[in-house]
DNA sequence: ATTATTTTAGGGGAAAACCACCTTTTTTAG
DNA sequence: CTAAAAAAGGTGGTTTTCCCCTAAAATAAT
């Protein structure tokens, strides 16, 4: 029987070979390469028709071309290629968007070996492999309770970014070469927009949505 | 020719799974077993000294126990057990800290496998594992370049956390039960300490220090 | 060309944060 | 036992932040 392909993107050199190794030890399935990103992945694709495989396990959190723009790029290219999201984050609105822009499943980096080889399985024979957690969460976005996207204009990014800073108001203000009265106002919306009550509250939001990175 | 053996200790299942396929492709490697973290590395000392190996590789960043906690109490007690440090984060005083309480090597999980492979080697023929990064860094430590610990009592440590949360410091003070003015005399003498000059200066601070996890 | 809408800007006031300097109590160390 | 250090509390003031409300200027839509 021939094996199907998979190849594994990671930035993480060390994490994509020993995924590899284990990979390989599984009967149905052999790996083709590992790539560092979603850019190094597209060239691939472009050389030849030979790199091109059944699966992808793709970690989300990458520099340069990050795993949900992959995603985006390989399911709208390349649909018969299914792609597993691989994350050692758990958060909802992550786990949604990797399915929104046509991942085929989604695991945890902290699985057993042997839920990885069923989720290959499952995707190559049935085309698709959801565990309990993302069942979970597709029940609750279709039930509404998944929180609708937020979205900010570029001034106000620019803002938040400041905002994270020792700098007042006034020096972001000057930064921005606007009025601090405009910067009130930013602010102002900003408080209203995401419910918090003061800059912490502003600076917490732009931290774990990573709008600012420390 | 005998085995040498490794235990993995990472609280991510699939890749300490991973990495466990990946040593035992190595020639003179096999993985013993492997752990979820420091606590049930200790269990398994204990159990038997079967379960004792020659290399642990440990990450750092783990729950219930962390990295360098479990190194210390490894060299500490069995100081014929070599430790390797295995992490995503290249922050010096991580580095040094587990060098510090012992650790033999340190790698970057952005390694090649062959580099594993070689550092392996290296501890259980020579005794050692150092690559260029951590020669320089201990070059750095040496001449005095890394920043000597600030360390803080434990009133200041929740005064740091409920500071990076929406509550006023009046409202903190009710938390901790005192007076308002003391938490000023807490905020001044952190400014000082940490050099920094406002409330979002000593957020940054604490979550940078992991002090406060967002 | 005339409405909307968005962006920018401002006034005034209250609350919170910040800062410098000082006192008392409690802990710790010699 | 006592000196020193650390922790806790206090005065009084300045600056910054926060919040309500209004409005000119620039942009987009009809």
């Amino acid at each position: 029987m021939m094996k199907h392909s998979v190849v594994i993107v990671d930035d993480h050199t060390l994490l994509s070979q020993a995924i590899e190794s284990m990979v390989n030890t599984f009967d149905k399935f052999k790996v083709l390469y590992t790539c560092k990103n979603g850019k190094e992945l597209m060239g691939k694709f472009a050389e030849s028709a030979k790199f091109i495989p059944d699966v992808v396990l793709m970690d989300i959190n990458m520099p340069i071309m990050n795993g949900i723009e992959t995603t985006e790029w390989i399911t709208k290219n390349y649909p018969d290629v299914s792609v597993m999201g691989l994350s050692v984050e758990d958060e909802d609105s992550t786990i949604l968007k990797m399915l929104q822009v046509g991942a085929i499943g989604y695991l945890l980096k902290d699985t057993e070996k042997t839920v990885l080889e069923k989720a290959l399985v499952e995707i190559v024979e049935n085309g698709f492999y959801h565990n309990k957690s993302v069942t979970n969460l597709l029940l609750k976005s279709i039930s509404g309770k998944a929180k609708q996207e937020i979205t900010f204009k570029e001034r106000e990014l620019t803002f938040m970014k400041l905002a994270c800073t020792e700098l007042t108001y006034k020096e972001v203000a000057d930064k921005m070469c606007l009025s601090p009265k405009t910067i009130d106002g930013y602010r102002d919306v900003l408080f209203t927009k995401l419910n918090v009550k003061n800059r912490v509250g502003l600076v917490m939001y732009a931290i774990k949505n990573k709008i600012y990175t420390p």
